[in-house]
DNA sequence: CTCTTGTTGCTAGCGCTGCTAGAAACGCCG
DNA sequence: CGGCGTTTCTAGCAGCGCTAGCAACAAGAG
């Protein structure tokens, strides 16, 4: 009775709620865009209002502010790091080898998608991780590095503990090497250097 | 002769640049203690015009920008790491413990003083180490952390590169804690765990 | 078909930022 | 004391994140 009342006037909320979920992808791809293109000191308000043909307040209408965007992205954007981390390690076998797959393609996605890897990692200090559980995609991200650590845990040692290590090690590389304090080429090197000793020589 | 006539009329400019010279060490300890009291976001020229007593224009007299200043700031904050590190790896002796010293200090560091931290190695990306040789300071302090790791390397690896591993390692551990992407509970286990796996067991 | 109602998106503007042009004030010299 | 060069200030530009308040629209009622 009552559910055959709401059915015909529940379609036009439905679908325009369905508007304003595009509409919100719309503006989370845009920034994304916008930021790797040409850096996120370009992602204004106006800007991205511009890009996607609104005006401004209409960004505040679907995230809380300028941060909430940039959170959007880095989430979106972890989500693409862990599935480039899971296909490196599900591409090669061996201990080593999957290692240093996982560790070669963590810097490189660094290294080619530098603005989504800030967004993600340095950036913003109030992604939902710090106060609750992370969201999905770091975790799964996380996940990635600790399968591949796991085979290497010895005997007294805490995977999760040795992989937060390793991650570091990896963000300290990426990060350091970005900003011209490491030089470039040895990276290699280092990245070598880093899971031979994760391995324990 | 010249030199005579040159004598009495030079004592002017001369103390005219060293008051200069004492405003400019001035602009740069009011950028440091602001930031390290109240952060970053809080040292904007208006404010830090105020508190050294003079107008906006003048800190442009001294530095091409605020991004300058900052670097100012960062140099002389790398001063004072070199300075801890040193002390940290004289303090104790053996290799495992200067390891130690030196590690805890570092990262006790970041964690005592984040907006130095930030300017020496996060914030900027035009500090004079990415065109031209690294600032004084800098090399001192890779120099500490250089010697400490240094007998540990083993046969057929680089020192520097090992160095430098390690400092990504310390960089990264600093960082992903310092925003709450790792528990700063178990970051004394992480600690351990670099040393112990940078010893090779 | 018209009128009312509630939502949606817009225009305009606030207070702030880094930075700079041009005027004013200062200190030195003859 | 008068003129000159430097130093320092006042005032303002363009752009930022963000928001109040109004206009335009879509949907239902008579």
């Amino acid at each position: 009775m009552l559910a055959l009342l709401e059915f015909l006037p529940m379609r036009i909320p439905r679908r325009r709620e369905r508007e304003r979920a595009d509409r919100e992808r719309l503006i989370v791809r845009a920034a994304q865009e916008l930021a790797e293109t040409e850096g996120w000191d370009a992602v204004t308000t106006r800007r991205l209002a511009a890009e996607i043909e609104y005006s401004q307040p209409v960004l505040y209408s679907h995230f809380k502010g300028k941060d909430a965007i940039m959170a959007a992205v880095a989430v979106q954007g972890c989500a693409e790091l862990a599935a480039e981390l899971r296909q490196a390690r599900a591409s090669v076998s061996g201990t080593r080898e999957r290692l240093a797959a996982v560790a070669g393609t963590y810097t490189s996605f660094a290294r080619r998608r530098p603005a989504l890897y800030d967004a993600i990692f340095t950036r913003l200090v109030d992604l939902p991780s710090a106060t609750e559980e992370a969201p999905a995609p770091h975790r799964e991200a996380f996940g990635e590095l600790l399968a591949a650590v796991q085979p290497v845990t010895a005997e007294g040692e805490d995977t999760g503990l040795l992989t937060e290590t390793f991650w570091a090690g990896l963000h300290g590389l990426a990060t350091l090497t970005r900003t011209g304090r490491l030089p470039p080429e040895a990276h290699e090197g280092r990245l070598a250097l880093l899971i031979t000793h994760l391995m324990r020589g």
